[in-house]
RNA sequence: CGGGGCGUGGCUCAGUCCGGUUAGAGUGCACGGUUUGGGACCGUGAGGUCGGCGGUUCAAAUCCGCCCGCCCCGACCA
C-alpha cells in the first residue's frame, strides 16, 4: 500500500475506482495498452464468481466445453448484423509461423460463429436437441477507451450457447439464463439488478432480442452486468444448423447465447465499495475472515498465538475462508487499514485481554469504526461467525437496494428527465422509437438501459415525443 | 482519430519559465534497534542513461526539432 488515503468517492469516483483496483491488488495495468493483469486476489474473486455461476449452470443441465480462440474471418461475415457490429473492434491475425495466412484469423470477440459451425456438424435430429453448452474463456475486443475490469481489450467471461427445436424453447432458455444471472447477482454478489429487455439499438449484433441485468453503481451510473440473447434463427440460417423433426421435415434450429464477464468484478467494487476501499460480499470474498493477533512482547505473543491458531483451525474446519495476518513488520493498526482496503468482510482481533476473557473482538467491514466492533465469546464461534457473515451479506444488499431506489425517479416531463439523468435513473414511458432514444442520448448522454420485465401495466405517453407508449424504460448514463 | 495535459529512483511529485557544483523531497524497499488493541519511531543504506533520437552551447532535466508512450475529454462498446 502506498499513499494512505483514497480519494473520496463523492469527490472523484473514477479515481477512487482506479486506486481501489490497484491498491486492493485485484488487477494491474499490463504493458500492452488497454490490457490488464488479473492479480491472484482478483483472480480468486473471479474463481468464486465462476463457481457460483457454474453451479447454477450445471443445475439447469448445461455442460462445459472449449472452442478455439481463432475464428476464420469468413465466419464472421456470414451473419450481416454480427459482422457490422463487431468488425470495428476485431483483432486479426494475418501471419502464422512467418507465413502470410491464406485467410486471416480473427481473435474471437465472441464465439457464436465458430460454435454455430460446429453445431451444424453435430445437430442432425430433434433427438440431438437441445444442445446446452457453456464455455469459460477469454475474448478480445479492440476498444478505444479502457478501464480495468469495466472495459479492457481482452477480458474473461463465460459464454453459453444453446440450440433448440422451437422458438418458444429458445425464448424460455434466454429468460431462464437471465434469471440465473439475476439470482447470482442478488444472492451471491448482493448486487441489486433490474432484469429487462434491451432496445433495438442496444441489442447484441445478430440477436432477435437481448435481455440484460442492469445495476446502479455508487455514482448512479448504470452498468450492464450480464446479457442473454435470443438469436432466433439468424445464426442457424447463417451456419446451416438444421435438424429433422418428428415428421422427417428439415427445420432450422433456434439458438441463444448468454454471457457474464470479469466486468462483474467492477460491478461489485462500485456497488459496495466505500471511502476505506473495497467491500466484498461474504459469499464471494476470497478471504471471509482475517485474524489479526495483538501482542506487545514475546510473553504475550506466546499466550496469544496458540489461541489464534486454534480459532483459525476451528473456523477453517467449519469451511470459512480464513487468513491469519502474522506479519511482524507492520503494526495491527496498519493491518486493519490494509484488510479494509481489500474488502475482507470480517476481522477478528485476538490479544492478551481476549485470552484472559475467552473472547475475540470482531469488526464488520460494512460498518467501519466502533459501531462495527463487537466482542464475541470464543465458545460456539463458528455459529456466531456464520450469523455475522449472513447479516453482512444481507445488509450489503439492503444498502445497495436502498441507494438505487433513492436514485430512480419518474419524471413528469422531458425537462425533468434531463435533470434526473445527471444524478440518477429516469423511469419513463417510451414510445419505442429509435428517434426518441437518440434524442435523449444527444441531449443528456443517457441511453435506454432496459425495458424491465416487471412493468407497471397500463399505458402512457412517451416522455420525449408525447405519443402513446405501452412500456416504461430506464434512461441512465452508463459505463 | 480530434481537443487538452503529462513523461525526473518502485510510486507521487519538486526542479524546466530565466542553461551553470555531486539532480532533490515524500513514500516505498533493505538492514539494525526501540515499538505493536486504528495507518509507530530513530539510525544506516541501496536505488536515476531526467521517455527516445538529433541539434544549439564551453556547459542541457532545463533551449530548439522530430519521434515514442501514458492520462483526461469526445466519436465506438460487455
Amino acid at each position: 500500500m502506498s499513499e494512505e488515503k483514497l480519494p473520496a468517492r463523492a469527490e472523484n469516483f473514477s479515481e477512487w475506482y482506479n486506486q481501489v483496483v490497484q491498491r486492493a491488488e485485484l488487477a494491474d495495468y499490463a504493458p500492452v495498452r488497454g490490457c490488464m493483469v488479473v492479480r491472484p486476489y482478483g483472480w480468486s474473486l473471479w474463481e468464486n464468481i465462476q463457481a457460483a455461476l457454474d453451479r447454477r449452470f450445471k443445475a439447469t443441465g448445461h455442460v462445459n466445453a472449449a472452442f478455439p480462440l481463432f475464428i476464420p474471418m469468413s465466419f464472421l461475415e456470414k451473419e450481416k448484423e454480427h459482422v457490422e457490429g463487431f468488425s470495428p473492434e476485431l483483432a486479426v491475425v494475418t501471419i502464422g509461423g512467418g507465413e502470410k495466412l491464406e485467410e486471416p484469423l480473427v481473435v474471437r470477440p465472441t464465439s457464436e460463429t465458430i460454435i454455430g459451425y460446429m453445431y451444424s456438424k453435430w445437430i442432425k435430429s430433434y433427438r440431438d436437441l437441445p444442445v446446452l453448452i457453456n464455455q469459460w474463456g477469454n475474448v478480445v475486443r479492440w476498444e478505444m477507451r479502457t478501464r480495468l475490469f469495466l472495459r479492457t481489450l481482452e477480458f474473461y467471461w463465460q459464454e453459453g450457447h444453446t440450440a433448440h427445436a422451437t422458438e418458444k424453447e429458445a425464448e424460455e432458455e434466454t429468460l431462464r439464463m437471465l434469471n440465473i444471472y439475476t439470482r447470482f447477482a442478488v444472492d451471491d454478489a448482493a448486487v441489486p439488478v433490474i432484469p429487462g429487455r434491451k432496445s433495438n439499438t442496444e441489442k447484441f449484433a445478430g440477436a432477435v432480442r437481448s435481455y440484460t441485468i442492469e445495476a446502479m453503481m455508487g455514482d448512479t451510473r448504470a452498468l450492464q452486468a450480464g446479457t442473454s440473447h435470443n438469436l432466433g434463427q439468424n445464426f442457424a440460417q447463417a451456419f446451416d444448423i438444421r435438424y429433422l423433426d418428428v415428421n422427417n421435415q428439415l427445420q432450422y434450429c433456434w439458438t441463444t447465447s448468454w454471457g457474464l464477464s470479469t466486468r462483474f468484478i467492477g460491478a461489485i467494487i462500485m456497488t459496495h465499495g466505500d471511502d476505506q476501499g473495497l467491500v466484498l460480499p461474504p459469499r464471494l470474498a476470497p478471504i471471509q475472515i482475517v485474524i489479526v493477533p495483538i501482542y506487545r512482547n514475546d510473553a504475550e505473543k506466546a499466550q496469544v498465538m496458540p489461541v489464534v491458531e486454534r480459532i483459525s483451525r476451528e473456523l477453517t474446519e467449519s469451511n470459512f475462508r480464513v487468513k491469519v495476518d502474522d506479519r511482524t513488520e507492520v503494526t495491527p493498526g496498519f493491518k486493519f487499514n490494509d484488510w479494509e482496503m481489500r474488502g475482507v468482510p470480517l476481522r477478528l482481533e485476538i490479544g492478551p485481554k481476549d485470552v484472559q476473557n475467552n473472547s475475540v473482538m470482531s469488526a464488520r467491514r460494512d460498518q467501519p469504526g466502533k459501531e462495527g466492533k463487537k466482542s464475541l465469546s470464543q465458545d460456539q464461534l463458528p455459529g456466531q461467525i456464520a450469523e455475522l457473515l449472513t447479516d453482512i451479506q444481507a445488509s450489503l444488499f439492503d444498502r445497495a437496494l436502498a441507494f438505487r431506489d433513492a436514485h430512480i425517479f419518474d419524471p413528469h416531463d422531458y425537462e425533468e428527465l434531463k435533470e434526473i439523468v445527471q444524478n440518477g435513473w429516469a423511469f419513463s414511458w417510451w414510445c419505442g422509437s429509435d428517434e426518441c432514444e437518440a434524442k435523449v442520448k444527444e441531449d443528456t448522454k443517457a441511453t435506454t438501459r432496459c425495458i424491465p420485465l416487471d412493468q407497471p401495466g397500463g399505458k402512457g405517453t412517451c416522455i420525449v415525443c408525447g405519443k402513446p407508449a405501452e412500456e416504461k424504460v430506464y434512461f441512465a448514463r452508463a459505463y
